[in-house]
RNA sequence: GGCGGCGUAGCCAAGUGGCUAAGGCAGCGGUCUGCAAAACCGUUAUUCACCAGUUCAAAUCUGGUCGCCGCCUCCA
């Protein structure tokens, strides 16, 4: 099987097929970093992190570069605003944006070029552009001319006259054309300079994408990602710069993910509507956010809500606890006894690695993956329910072979990484902590319950369950006496 | 106004021409239990916004209608 891919450029599913065999070079857009990250950036590094996950997994080698825009107007604006420079604004955010990958289990990309580090890079690119004729400069500016560029518009499905139809801008009389756009502006002074042949200035929004590409991933390269957003302007003017000045090359495909909306709008910061995701870890699992964004395919939109975040947390609980249950199974099993798995136990244990594969593939159908990993846990427990004391060898392999790959394949997506018992022995912690109450004191309650109901004073016995379940402890009586659990929410 | 996407059960969400429309959450019935809970079993869409068409066959393709969303300005 091959690896399918939606590409937005050509507007179809794609087989993948890296220019070097087995070597897939990716580049995706990272943050500007002038604040918190919220929950979209989340979807966006969590969708490339799974993606480079997998394509590993399937055996290739990725070259994965990941940016950082750490000079822009934005950043000075809010370095103004907050009475610092923007290069100590921009650094503040980029550690922050590094606290929050490692919240969330995020690895690193393999490069991670910062715009201000590649400014000789970026003068280079502007003059070979200038140099073809298909930049200007004006004043201390330089503008791309879209009117030499045959090809603009193609990646988001645009011409010019729509374009300028429609368009929204002021008008800036120096351009030649309205949809022109800077690859170098002029500094005024107290702003960020670096010295340049059109005097001093920083780089434009796009350049620094198509220079950093460029110098590490070369000419052409397989794959170039973002969040739809980013398909015009910021995408299609890489394209004009980049296939300007290489005469051709550059991104072969484009990966675009979906947006993360709160009540179906998208979220952003001018709609005032985000979550950062340090706010959301707060108080979901880090892989409980991974369960709610790898649910949802990644081109579709992503609704958060605190419902989507506690459905999340019961799915991931559940396959938890799962897998907590067969770590518990007995170490060796009836050798040649009859085993109790039937075709329809063992089933979606035997064909998950082909299943989820074939989801996979298919456009990184995490959704569809997930549904895989729980049919097999389902199956599983089934399995796990009926088993007698001392159970047939083969249903135990056949439990923990399931257990071993369901594990091994939700850790492409990063999920189910901590052992069971940790998982669960945190989440005891954290509800403990919150409900004020130690686990002598219900192992306490429970003693008492238990002596009312030896009494057979079912009133107080339930009375005592109910003021615990109140505290979000669950209390489970079995045949070798009561164990209690904490409830998620 | 231009361009693009979406509308599948109470909710979330796969499926994009043909076996019984995945999976999760919630609900209901059952096993278990003093009663529960947990776990498991069973069950919950003759139907995929609506209308018309193409086809032996459509949720899936085509046209139209309605509704929602995004981009066209900074945005993951």
């Amino acid at each position: 099987m091959t690896i399918r891919y939606y590409d937005t450029k050509s507007g179809d599913k794609i087989p993948l097929s890296p220019l070097e065999e087995g070597h897939v070079r990716l580049y995706v857009c990272g943050i500007t970093a002038y604040d918190f990250c919220h929950i979209g950036h989340a979807r966006s590094a969590l969708v490339f992190d799974m993606i480079v996950s997998y394509l590993r997994h399937r055996g290739y080698r990725v070259t994965y570069v990941r940016n950082f825009t750490d000079i822009d107007d934005k950043i000075i604006k809010r370095a103004q605003e907050q009475n610092t420079t923007p290069e100590k604004l921009a650094k503040r955010f980029i550690g922050e944006f590094y606290t929050d990958m490692e919240l969330l289990g995020v690895a690193p990309p393999d490069i991670e070029p910062k715009a201000t580090e590649h400014i000789p890079e970026i003068i280079a690119l502007i003059r070979t552009l200038v140099d073809k004729g298909l930049a200007y400069a004006v004043d201390h500016d330089v503008y791309f001319r879209v009117d030499r560029f045959p090809g603009y518009g193609s990646l988001s499905g645009r011409n010019l006259e729509e374009l300028q139809a429609g368009a929204r801008i002021s008008v800036d009389e120096r351009k030649e054309n309205p949809m022109d756009f800077a690859l170098w502006k002029g500094s005024k002074p107290g702003e960020p300079a670096w010295d340049s042949p059109w005097g001093p200035g920083r780089p434009g929004w796009h350049i620094e994408c198509s220079a950093m590409s460029h110098k590490y991933l070369g000419d052409t390269f397989d794959i170039h990602g973002g969040g739809k957003d980013l398909v015009f302007p910021h995408h299609e003017n890489e394209v004009a710069q980049s296939v300007g000045a290489t005469g051709g090359g550059f991104a072969r495909s484009w990966i675009h993910h979906g947006f993360v909306t709160i009540r179906d709008e998208k979220m952003s910061k001018s709609l005032g509507n985000f979550l950062t995701i340090r706010e959301a870890l707060a108080k979901y699992h880090p892989e409980a956010l991974r369960l709610f964004v790898y649910s949802t395919h990644y081109r579709t939109p992503l609704d958060y809500s605190e419902a989507n975040m506690r459905e999340a947390t019961a799915g991931l609980d559940r396959l938890y606890d799962g897998l907590a249950e067969i770590a518990q199974l007995p170490a060796a099993g009836a050798e040649g006894g009859a085993p109790l798995a039937g075709k329809k136990d063992r089933e979606p244990v035997e064909f998950l690695a082909a299943r989820f594969e074939e989801a996979m593939d298919n456009d990184f159908n995490t959704a569809q993956a997930l549904g895989h990993l729980f049919e097999a846990m389902k199956a599983m427990n089934r399995l796990r329910q009926k088993l007698p004391a001392r159970p047939a060898a083969a249903d135990l392999a056949l439990l923990r072979r399931g257990a071993d790959d369901v594990r091994r394949f939700a850790n492409i997506m990063g999920l189910l990484r901590e052992d069971p018992v940790t998982y669960n022995q945190e989440k005891r912690a954290k509800v403990l902590a919150e409900e004020g109450i130690g686990a002598a004191e219900i192992e306490r309650l429970i003693g008492e319950r238990l002596a009312a109901r030896n009494e057979k004073n079912w009133a107080r016995a339930d009375e005592i369950r109910n003021e615990l379940l109140a505290r979000r402890i669950e209390l489970h009586d079995t045949p070798a006496g009561t164990t209690w659990k904490v409830k998620a929410d």
